[in-house]
DNA sequence: CCCAAAAATGAGCTTGATTCATTTATAATG
DNA sequence: CATTATAAATGAATCAAGCTCATTTTTGGG
């Protein structure tokens, strides 16, 4: 009987858990209609039906308690940003699902997830968390993907994945946090579009080479040059005050 | 004397102001080499020889210090990058000098950023607060170069400016945010170079075309010669230290 | 030197997270 | 069915940090 009634002890915690994780997310969804007022652990609790020390049973302390409904959040995203990116397509079209789908699930949970991640962003202990592991097992979608264009040859060779990933993610962030001001999502989403746009164009391997315009022009070449060079002659004297 | 004394009383009180405030940015950056654990008031309080209660009689409380301290960092960075901008030279230069700035600064106060932000992060009424007008009148710079480089036909005239404002900010403050983690500095200023190459082509009206594979290229020629460039500086600093 | 106004102080209040002694529910056993 | 050991839950008490305000100290004009 060990085994078994040891797997229905497991059971039961892991359910309270879940409840405890789904009161909390939707007492930040709740709390987002109104002002973004902090969310108490009382709140979470009252949600829960659960007396305030009973979360305690079950998680550490706060932070780890957000931090485990934000890993919930993206246990969620990853699943389903990997079902996107399955079905065949080419690289761009990937890469506007990714975009749809972190834009949309980030600004839905918002407010947890800043909350939850704020005591990290200053720190770089960061690494250290199992946020930090989440997190990365999700990137690593996107990762996959640019991967997987640069040996299409649909993305530029020459740039770091990283500074990629950057790109992407800072873009969309910025989209969100500009759409949650407006509180307008129709702008926003045209917002995400142009943005899209940058960023794909910006990775995007050189389309076929056309002869005319851009074409070598001996001039030109030596006119930019000159400027390239004067801006560094400018930013060293302003280096040497 | 009426107006003499009141001048006087005036600058007093303003001194204090910037005493507590350069305490309260001192603190955040010393609490940042060691882990980014959250600033006390008693510790600013201590630094800038006070009592507690005496912070209270400058600043309505907490987050008014800390978004006033963020509104003095926003001043400084505005009027550089004004400097940066107000000298002679082409867009895609300018936006680099920006990007350089702004990275650094960044950077440099990410913990007092984070933390004075963070509360603000999941709200709209954020509109409503002096660091966003601050913020308004710091990205105006930006968005004066980018108008100018639309003007100029540098910058394709196709995207809203927000977006363009949001794919630079967005990306910049992902590599800042990589930068804190990794905690080398050299590979953060490549990343950025990266993006910055990424943004740039992003934007730019036609990117310059190349006649056939191995033909030469007037542009990825000058990128590589600032990358030269780049280089040599890198060592320049790197050898004056 | 004296006093009123200004400035500063820090003990105590408030709020919200966290702990833990106690109570309540569960379920195995005789 | 009563007994009792164990698990689960409770909420009153503790703690920490922001904040207030009655009191003390400093300042500057007469």
């Amino acid at each position: 009987m060990q085994a078994v009634e040891s797997k229905t002890r497991r059971q039961k915690v892991e359910e309270k858990e879940r409840t405890i994780l789904a009161a909390t997310r939707q007492v930040f969804r709740d709390g987002d209609k109104e002002g973004g007022k902090d969310v108490k652990i009382a709140a979470i609790a009252r949600e829960a039906n659960l007396a305030e020390g009973t979360v305690y049973l079950y998680f550490k302390n706060k932070q780890a308690l957000l931090m485990a409904a934000v890993s919930d959040f993206y246990d969620e995203l990853t699943r389903d940003a990997q079902a996107a990116v399955a079905v065949q397509c080419d690289t761009g079209t990937k890469l506007a699902k990714l975009a749809q789908l972190h834009f949309e699930r980030v600004l839905d949970e918002w407010p947890l997830i800043t909350e939850a991640m704020s005591p990290y962003l200053p720190s770089p202990q960061y690494r250290e968390t199992e946020a930090f592991a989440l997190n990365r097992r999700y990137v690593e979608v996107f990762d996959l993907v640019v991967r997987d264009g640069i040996k299409r040859g649909d993305i530029r060779n020459d740039l770091s994945i990283p500074a990629i990933r950057n790109a992407f993610y800072g873009g969309l962030e910025h989209c969100a946090r500009s759409a949650r001001l407006r509180l307008m999502r129709l702008d926003a989403i045209a917002e995400v579009d142009d943005f899209l746009t940058i960023f794909t164009v910006g990775i995007m391997d050189r389309p076929p080479a056309c002869a005319g315009e851009g074409a070598l022009d001996g001039a030109a070449l030596v006119q930019q040059l000159e400027r390239v060079i004067e801006g560094v002659k400018q930013q060293m004297d302003r280096d040497a005050t």
